[in-house]
DNA sequence: TCTATAACGGAGTGAAACGCTCCGCAAGGT
DNA sequence: ACCTTGCGGAGCGTTTCACTCCGTTATAGA
């Protein structure tokens, strides 16, 4: 599903695949939940992983946050092709938002910014965005979905809702899925005011991705 | 508006009630935009006040913190008390909402539990729970607000739409209230089917502000 | 005008946190 | 038995940050 391959190999190097995603797990976990100034020791820690063996890996926390994010992408794309997959075009956006929402895509966008990205990213982010687009059209074709709401509306609100509050709990978990339920309703057909404002524009959400210094 | 009074008070002193609201300004913008841990010093370069000048105010960063609290807390309580001003149920909880949204009410939630809070804070968020539920209340009777919203449920979407995604600009802003009016709509009783999940719990809710340490 | 006072700004300090390196060790593979 | 490979984590050097301290400046009173 991330693209990573099974573990095949036997012994050490059994052990050395099943790190790499027990680090990308406890990765995620942690930087979603302490944001991405949680230390790079903690992440070791919650994945149960000395210190070194991340580092073998991942050459810097950088390195580890870009490859976070490309995982995040490919997620979304999975799940950008998996709705489509659906023929019911509401149910498959819907599926889409939910699952994005889950597994945390956008979650990264705080740290856009901070880091260079790769040509590799930008270019699954293309693919990711293609897919996206597609699927909000049907939508829209189809009658089902509001009018005026964009890919960039869509990829906003998952934003929005994948950012944690607190620690992960069943309760965070219920009461963010009763949130998401709400705004998704909102998005549908049924509601016919025009939406607010300008809607976003394409240069200001890739722009929080273009490089910036700290200061 | 937030309890604070003008300054009658000439030359120096003027000029110290003047920096007490630039801090407070400063202190908000600063900690919403690049979250708490956000250095000090930021907080009086924003403010254009020397580091001196507010630790002559705030004994501490905590002391900052808590009375940043209270100032929300007092400013969602004007919020809550206009929206029941208002004779429609459904507008006044849409204006109290984009209200606290706008000012960032909620933007606290996750320094909840960085520091110990003061008996005046849990009487004031009594105060401005008691008005919320009042106005939601009011909302549900009405028949306009979806079966099985809570001021709960509404509290936690405020946090949602609180946090900042990015630095502030019209851009940002704007997109904001884009998707703010759209989970408005889905709160609408225009939406029938019963939200997901169960309600969530106060318990849960006041938890998360009692002091733990960080580990 | 001169002095006392009160608020100012910001360089400096001590401590803590953090990214990353390095090395001794254990587990396979042959 | 011996090499190779991956492991864990103590520790190093740096940076950051909350907070202090003090010289400076503006105002008030005499």
């Amino acid at each position: 599903m991330t693209g990573e391959q099974p573990s095949n190999r036997r012994g050490r190097q059994a052990e050395a695949a099943r790190n790499d995603l027990l680090l990308l797990d406890a990765a995620r976990e942690v930087f979603f939940c302490h944001g991405f100034d949680a230390p790079v020791s903690m992440v070791a820690q919650q994945a149960g992983v000395g210190i070194g063996s991340l580092y073998r890996r991942y050459a810097t926390k950088e390195a580890l946050l870009q490859h976070l994010c490309l995982v995040a992408m490919r997620q979304a794309i999975d799940a950008a092709a998996a709705g489509l997959a659906d023929t019911e075009p509401w149910q498959g956006l819907v599926e889409y938002i939910r699952r994005c929402v889950e597994f945390g895509a956008g979650a990264l966008a705080p740290i856009a910014g901070t880091f260079d990205s790769t040509p590799e990213m930008w270019s699954t982010a293309r693919e990711a965005r293609d897919l996206v687009e597609r699927l909000v059209d049907r939508a829209q074709h189809a009658g089902e979905l509001r009018n005026g709401v964009t890919a960039l509306d869509i990829a906003l609100l998952i934003e929005r809702f994948t950012r944690r509050i607190g620690l992960p709990s069943d309760e965070e978990e219920n009461n963010r899925s009763r949130l998401l339920a709400i705004a998704i309703d909102g998005l549908h057909a049924t509601n016919v005011e025009p939406l607010p404002g300008r809607p976003p524009s394409a240069q200001h959400y890739e722009g929080r991705w273009v490089h910036r210094d700290t200061n």
